[in-house]
DNA sequence: TAATAGTTGACAATATTACTAGGTTTAATC
DNA sequence: GATTAAACCTAGTAATATTGTCAACTATTA
């Protein structure tokens, strides 16, 4: 499990589409504008994010991006295994045959750190990190809006 | 809350110095060569594990590095903090008069769970950590040496 | 006290990743 | 059918991570 600005532009993305939620399509440059991430960074996120089936899009004017399933059915580990590079394998991980066990023990005691991290952001869908500021939203939204 | 490579590296490095607590210092090649980490890269390491006062180090023959704090006083995050820069702080972030509120909303979305994965992290100490693992390190302590 | 094994720091070089800029294709609308 | 707004593609540049090298400085030990 990594966890960079990268994976952080992609999940606030994906909540923004999440929130953003009327039917028809929200297309990139809408995101670039509310969010600031540029245009072709997201451009580079989005294909990762359509390559692992997140979301769906429409070409055209009047297309853009919209989530495959529903907010609550997307977690947001998901997100970030999209646009992150697989976590490299170090050579002797879980090969019989190594022959520094030091290295090996350790690799495993980080392992284990990162399939607890990664249980952890399984347990969170779109949806609950929305719903969790929902309030401040409404707040918002209606002084500003 | 950032998770790297570098950060990984850095706990790793944590590790091995904890279950190898001896209570002579520990040096930076024996973890190079345990850890497969270039001893340069270790070197830049430490310097901010020490400035950040996690460890202590002897200069000299016989000499290295040691936990400045018992290994179930040190968590987690703080050995991330250490050698990771500080997430940058978005423009908007905290400011009242920022025009673009679902920006603003997003931010706190993300902000809310790096606060709750920083939660999770200084929940787990080293020493936890290397417990969790302790049978299979028994295992292969006795088979192999 | 000379030699040695270690930390520490500075710097440069390379590799990898983050991010940006510009073009091409697609489909809706006028 | 021309225009437009969007996805999509292909580079290039900037930033970071990682390794390499060298030169102090320090404490041990022979």
């Amino acid at each position: 499990m990594k966890l960079t600005t990268k994976s952080r532009y992609a999940v606030t993305a994906m909540l923004d589409i999440a929130s953003h939620n009327t039917g028809s399509p929200i297309s990139l440059p809408e995101i670039s504008h509310r969010q600031n991430i540029s245009l072709s960074y997201l451009e580079q996120l989005f294909s990762r994010l359509k390559k692992s089936g997140l979301v769906d899009s429409i070409k055209g004017p009047g297309g853009g991006y919209m989530l495959s399933k529903d907010a609550n059915e997307i977690v947001i580990s998901e997100v970030i295994q999209a646009v992150d590079e697989d976590l490299e394998t170090t050579a002797c991980n879980g090969k019989s045959n190594c022959h520094n066990n030091h290295q090996c023990i350790s690799h495993n005691l980080w392992q284990d750190l990162g399939t607890e991290i990664n249980n952890f952001l399984s347990d969170i869908t779109l949806k609950q990190a929305i719903a969790k500021n929902n309030s401040d939203v409404k707040e918002i939204k209606l002084s500003e809006y």
